[in-house]
DNA sequence: TATCTAGGCATAGATAATCTAGGTCTTGGT
DNA sequence: ACCAAGACCTAGATTATCTATGCCTAGATA
């Protein structure tokens, strides 16, 4: 994963942290990751909307059209019940393998 | 990644790693990183020996039969130049991608 | 001796997630 | 009248993983 691309199987606990916050919508979402990441991670559009398709369908999250800052019409994505519990559920995961995989790398 | 699932991408970063201390056969590859992980890390045959041959075409490591200590035929490999310096760069992109990560994690 | 288990290599096919590269529409500024 | 940026979306290619399977051998055990 060179220069600023993902880690596959991680964009969707990112997105679902930001929307811990509150509603935002998709373009904010990619913003906001890279803004709040320092840089060092870029959402590419056609990883998002897909990622957001998919946790729809999961029901972690819902969307509703509204207006944004800019007076675009957009779609906010928010949080359910679920979309935080599968979120703790990423997490652990992910501290979990990123604990052995740091394992490996210092005492290999 | 569930229960002992590997992080897509991370596996030839792993692999190479554990042949810095010199050369190992598959099947003791997969052994070494399901020990020094703490058992967190399960690497299964089916990821491993597609990875052990991208690996050879990209000429990061280099592949001889011989005799394993339980004394069956194995296929011993070990880290190229080209090998350790990839490994350096996957190591850079893997630390900078879960700054970011972890930066998103607890600042979001 | 026959059989079983574990060690060991390998591949095919399904699945999943990403990226590239396009496309569309709108708003606000020049 | 035009253009850049904001914003949404999808198709297709690529890549990496997992599951499931097959094959072979050495050593232990019945």
């Amino acid at each position: 994963m060179a220069k600023n691309e993902m880690l596959p199987g991680t964009l969707g606990m990112l997105v679902l942290r930001v929307l811990q916050h509150g509603p935002l919508h998709g373009y904010a979402i990619a913003q906001r990751i890279h803004h709040v990441s320092n840089d060092l991670l870029q959402v590419e559009e056609g990883s998002l909307y897909p990622a957001l398709q998919r946790m729809l369908l999961k029901g972690w999250v819902k969307a509703e059209w509204g207006i944004s800052e800019t007076n675009r019409k957009v779609r906010f994505y928010r949080l359910t019940a679920d979309g935080r519990k599968q979120l703790q559920s990423e997490i652990s995961d992910y501290d979990r393998v990123t604990q052995g995989i740091q394992a490996v790398l210092s005492k290999a």
